[in-house]
DNA sequence: TCCAGTAGTTCAAGAATATAGAACTATTGA
DNA sequence: TCAATAGTTCTATATTCTTGAACTACTGGA
């Protein structure tokens, strides 16, 4: 078959007043996406998208890749940009900050301290 | 058609190590299910399944109903008693903030100041 | 003891959503 | 111009969610 009108659409970017407590957390509930989101946000410049082709241990085809970051990016959790062939990935934690206080920032935390936990669980449970 | 051997299991509750990020995230994404969750916390006594009958003025089916209800059981959120013919539910709070500090604090914290814009948003915008 | 009423669960079917391969767009560097 | 790279879109299939109907389970009369 062949596809006519194939078209790349704009990114979109949802203003600071439509992020939803709801949406984040869905956006967040998956385990491939808050990895993504922890590994953005720890690091100290943009990531791309193929960065992220193998998450935990998985391999992930690219057009899955490129939902769960549509995932994020529609529920304002990160900012993408076109830039040249790749995409530049950044979180939009202080806009995020603002609307909702440390909401995120407790999330991550809390998905680092389980992190933790799963690579040296204590002996006695 | 007649249903042989339909049975009410017994509720499962998982332990304290059991309980995961994502999977809390997940049961309070949904609407409804954050909404319950929210009223249970706030309540000073248990609250039954069926005070939640209409939720954000929508009246939900008990079959709909009583599935929210175990995803928030068996994500960890709540624990269910049953007590004759109805059912108490209470928040795991404590426990969940021994395992995972601020989080669900400070979703139920983000969640609440979402709601208050909702009612009175501001003009400026 | 039987029965009707209440509270909630389970089943199953249809609706909605997620996953992933293939085909595509878009950009770049040679 | 073209091949390589990065990511998106389409679509079919798989999985998950929603809900009405049928059920379990308990209780308080009569």
């Amino acid at each position: 078959m062949v596809y006519n009108e194939m078209i790349m659409r704009p990114l979109h970017h949802p203003s600071a007043d439509d992020i939803t407590v709801e949406g984040i957390l869905y956006a967040l509930s998956d385990p491939v996406r808050i990895q993504i989101y922890m590994d953005i946000a720890r690091a100290d410049c943009p990531q791309t998208c193929s960065a992220f082709l193998t998450v935990r241990d998985k391999t992930l085809p690219k057009s899955t890749l490129s939902q769960h970051f549509k995932v994020l990016r529609e529920a304002g959790l990160i900012r993408s940009e076109r830039c040249g062939v790749e995409m530049r990935n950044v979180t939009r934690c202080a806009e995020l900050k603002d609307r909702f206080g440390p909401l995120v920032m407790s999330i991550l935390d809390a998905y680092q301290l389980q992190a933790q936990k799963r690579r040296k669980p204590k002996k006695n449970k």
